[in-house]
DNA sequence: ATGAAATGTTGTACATACGCAATATTTTGA
DNA sequence: TCAAAATATTGCGTATGTACAACATTTCAT
């Protein structure tokens, strides 16, 4: 497409909460670790296959890992019991 | 990554739904018309924006429409009152 | 039946996603 | 503190997503 849109993810918290190593999510994955730290630092967006991959390991949908717009904090959302 | 994976959709179903031309929706998408019936026909999958996009724009979770999966009919998930 | 709209096909060009390697820096645990 | 693990950085190679153009074929309304 025209521009490529920055799109934000909420990798490192899902990570972090499952004390995964990006070693050990890009195993899960079948993609290389680097890959990992690439998507988080927002170097570049995923593939759609690799987004349905991460989204069925979370058992979360794609929307709630990535998202065209910011993220409202998982802590403020489980606080006030609100989704975005 | 390695082998590229063939990701199913629904997109000519939910064009046909609503009764849009390939043009139409590639215009409210901001894509090349042409684009969209690449994606349709299978010879190539959508980034992840675009599919964000295109989920948006149909007010679909991006599941209900992209799946590493074959999909079941909607006629037959109707019918039946189950997702998949 | 005919012309217009929609769809399919082929080819070129470019940007981005991903792999892999090597090395640097940061974080962490014992 | 110090070594190991985790993360970041750079660079290069390949594959795929998207645009665009030109033309062929199919579908559809009148």
């Amino acid at each position: 497409m025209s521009e490529t849109a920055i799109i934000h993810n909420r990798l490192p918290v899902l990570r972090a909460e499952r004390g995964l190593s990006r070693k050990a999510l890009a195993e899960a994955l079948g993609v290389n670790y680097q890959t990992v730290g690439y998507l988080e630092r927002g170097d570049y967006n995923p593939s759609l296959e690799l987004a349905l991959k991460l989204a069925a390991y979370f058992d979360l949908p794609v929307e709630m890992i990535f998202s065209l717009q910011p993220f409202t904090p998982l802590s403020r959302m489980a606080a006030s019991g609100k989704g975005d």
